[in-house]
DNA sequence: GACATATCGATATTTTTTTATCTATTTAAA
DNA sequence: TTTAAATAGATAAAAAAATATCGATATGTC
């Protein structure tokens, strides 16, 4: 609580996103009776530098690590929790109930890193007022009064990639502040927004040039 | 086709990332008729630095761009796709036929992106026969056996998290050199073996994190 | 045909991220 | 109680990535 104010450290992008990580492990070890864990040991699990692991976790961690012993498991899964917001859960909603919608709105799992998608909308008249697990498909024309209503600042954009800035340019205008892209497009939002896109054509880029150039370089010895 | 030879310039991954928004972007300029494209009109629209994207481009462009008129957009987009290998379909196999799994095996988008998944696999008996779309259903006992016949280097995992170690293991014992895991655990593979994780509860701790530190910037204001 | 301008490529600079090194400290064992 | 092994933390160095700057040049305009 006090430490990372005292030495102000940075927690970059990257930090967030290994922090999932260390959270998995970690609860992991918690369940099963592990009592503390050092960074070297972390380090290895999830193929990282150890003094990185400790650098990340010094800017989330409530307590010191201890010379010899390292961290105590219990702390450290309550402060990382603590630090991504897993113990209050954000609310979102989710717009275009095709297939990965559907995914996403029925996986529970998202509640046990901090998000709830609380409702889905879809323009297929066919979907209103199904349910999917609890979740209810609402028209489109619904979403600024619930989300005023209720005060979310997260969406979702699963429709097809052509239908995804006008999606988004309607989240804007009904106060969602943070967008989850999983479409193929760039999207278009004022300065106060934040997007995240979920990119698979960019992963499988860096996947497949990779293979593709350590074959050659086997080949070639 | 020479250049990037003289030059030898180094293509990191974070180029490789982007260049498929640049290869969706700039073909759809080709479809609506477009001869050329500066570096700067494909950064506005990505929301990217034009220097960066000129030294993206210089990578993997066969012709330099011209001043006053930019890149030629056939070629670019003949080069991009080129480097990225999406004219030569590389051959993928998928295990774990759930919801995830189903629909990136019925999704023939991959193949616009030098993908094509040709089977899938799963435990589960009932699933055994089956098709979905063009894609058989196996036993997982059949994967040794067809991948080194069809010579197979790319394995995605799309198992529970659980499972996904093992079927790792079975896929590195098969020969694939490159796993596209999709589950969210850290994979132990060899050495030699490559492994692309793809990580929602990463992407949304950034996104939550960031969304948290906005409003609270704001609300001191 | 000369000139202004948009654009490029190359080099240099800055920023960000990761890794290495060194010292101090804690704890387990002799 | 002493000693040694293991570890954290801080600082420094290196590597990677992004951005800024500048001269060169092709193209449209006067």
């Amino acid at each position: 609580m006090s430490k990372q104010n005292t030495h102000s450290l940075v927690v970059t992008k990257s930090t967030l996103s290994r922090l999932p990580l260390y959270y998995s492990f970690v609860s992991r070890l918690q369940t099963e009776g592990v009592s503390h864990v050092s960074s070297a040991l972390i380090a290895q699990h999830l193929n990282l530098n150890p003094v990185l692991v400790r650098k990340d976790l010094a800017g989330v961690s409530s307590v010191e690590g201890k010379p010899r012993t390292g961290f105590e498991v219990t702390q450290l899964v309550k402060d990382i929790s603590n630090y991504l917001g897993y113990n209050k859960l954000d609310e979102a909603i989710l717009v275009g109930v095709g297939s990965l919608g559907r995914i996403l709105l029925t996986n529970t799992e998202f509640e046990n890193f901090g998000l709830k998608i609380v409702v889905g909308f879809d323009k297929d008249t066919n979907l209103w007022g199904i349910q999917l697990g609890d979740k209810h498909i609402l028209p489109m024309e619904k979403m600024e009064s619930l989300v005023q209503r209720l005060g979310i600042r997260i969406g979702i954009i699963t429709v097809p990639d052509d239908q995804a800035q006008a999606v988004c340019d309607q989240m804007v205008k009904c106060g969602i502040k943070a967008i989850w892209n999983f479409a193929f497009v760039p999207l278009k939002v004022p300065e106060n927004i934040l997007v995240k896109n979920e990119n698979l054509p960019s992963s499988l880029a860096v996947l497949s040039h990779q293979l593709a150039k350590s074959m050659a370089s086997q080949s070639k010895q």
